[in-house]
DNA sequence: GTTCCGCATGAATCGATAG
DNA sequence: ACTATCGATTCATGCGGAA
């Protein structure tokens, strides 16, 4: 088994980071704080000095992301006064004028939502899940997160209906072969942006936790064995562990002691089955 | 059987809008041209000037609509030089300070999205619907939009894509209440901020953008009966006839006369049907 | 009447090629 | 260098007709 560095640091990511060498990182996934939530544990950011907060911090990620590496931001604006607050839209205009390139934007459609009734809106299901990139050809292995194929075709394909090969060589011309084999039997197709889970929070003192589906999902898809990814809002830790589940270098950075004294101590846990190695 | 209006204009929104009365209409739901989309059909509205050609037409929007009103818009911003691109996020931010208050996102997840494979992207299967108004006590009627427990919209997407059930109640214009017979028993929960719902590909002639469900369930949900719903870029008047349908007055403004011509042809078909009254 | 199969095609996006 | 056009890619669904 190879030897897997996992760094936890005690400290505001605003300041650590820049202890980080530019270009040392492969994939960033986090999930900050949100505004004006979680008071009692990180202080409250407020709504409206959210992106005067975040963007120095973004600045140090731009630094230290490799130029084929990827950003992954875990968001979701609040409700303030009866409206969505603006502070993400902002953010995403502001962090490209850094330098950020602002790729896409998956949707996290959470099927167990938090519970409650409000006169004026619905349970809110979803949060954003931002990618950002330095540059336009950073790494992306597509294959490694196919999905199996809808239910449609269990129906549809049954006897491979001839149709498809046709109008795929009729476009094609030269691959005949190739086009045919990409239809018999398949099974795994490509995903799109939009991600079902279950939001099942493993932590449960941590109130910002995402499932292991989540960092583990974009860990595939932007990175392979041995990269290293990076969390400056480590929390309860969900990204280092799934970081070292899946033989990637880790450095997580956490603010508060508690959180920070958690992970250790769910650190020397794994470390001591040693199955798990 | 109640009088139910349907008014079909032909001209530019930005012009005809300022020909209805203030505070004259309790629901706005429009899918405007997408930047840079249908170029042969509309003039193509550029992503760079996009916010720019929206502003004074949703200055309109807010004279005309019902202080208690909802405005809908179902956008989706296009990926511009690996990009995605800002406009929407401008436009959100331009119309807070025109005085909307941007109450609330919603998710629409198209499960059949456009096919393609590239190889920094997926494919994107999901689209805004944000929800506009002019005062936090806007009409809500919650209640009309319950759905059997459950991930309302799987039951329901089961329900209607069982092609065979649905052509059969098709003829007679209430397949979608034959659906929900199916469900007496079941206990209703209120739904989430995600909907799920496939594009309905073809009406034979042209392609409607959205699915009747989609202006359907936003009429029961932010109107009544003999309210008056106002889509003023019409483009197939699906919104129109929903809106016949579930005895909703409706405005709808066209500035192509192909369309236009085709929502005419397409109502005087439907009053020749005396079933469907 | 059901169920099954053939066929068409969609608010897309990228990269190469051409002006 | 910068912009317009074109071919290639690919999944889920509706509709029509056949078994």
């Amino acid at each position: 088994m190879k030897e897997i560095s996992q760094n936890i640091i005690l400290g505001d990511c605003a300041d650590v980071l820049k202890n980080l060498e530019d270009n040392s990182v492969d994939l960033i996934f986090t999930s900050p704080p949100y505004a004006d939530q979680r008071k009692t544990t990180y202080g409250g950011i407020s709504a409206d000095k959210y992106v005067e907060w975040f963007l120095p911090i973004s600045n140090e990620l731009l630094r230290v992301l490799n130029p084929k590496g990827t950003f992954v931001l875990n968001i979701k604006e609040k409700v303030s006064n009866g409206e969505r607050h603006t502070y993400v839209m902002e953010m995403i205009i502001a962090m490209r004028k850094q330098g950020w390139l602002w790729t896409e934007e998956f949707i996290w459609h959470k099927k167990n939502s938090f519970p409650g009734k409000w006169p004026n809106r619905f349970r809110d299901s979803w949060e954003r899940l931002l990618q950002f990139n330095k540059a336009k050809d950073f790494n992306m292995y597509q294959d490694e997160v196919r999905v199996p194929i809808g239910d449609w075709a269990k129906d549809r394909l049954k006897n491979l209906s001839d149709t498809d090969k046709k109008r795929d060589n009729a476009k094609n011309g030269s691959g005949f072969g190739k086009n045919v084999s990409n239809w018999v039997g398949k099974e795994l197709v490509y995903p799109t942006n939009v991600l079902h889970l279950a939001t099942e929070c493993q932590n449960k003192n941590h109130s910002a936790a995402f499932p292991n589906e989540l960092p583990e999902w974009f860990m595939k898809l932007f990175t392979k064995e041995g990269d290293r990814v990076l969390d400056p809002f480590a929390g309860s830790g969900t990204t280092l562990f799934v970081a070292q589940k899946m033989q990637r270098h880790s450095i997580g950075i956490e603010i508060l002691p508690e959180y920070y004294e958690m992970i250790l101590k769910q650190k020397e846990q794994i470390q001591s089955i040693p199955t798990l190695f």
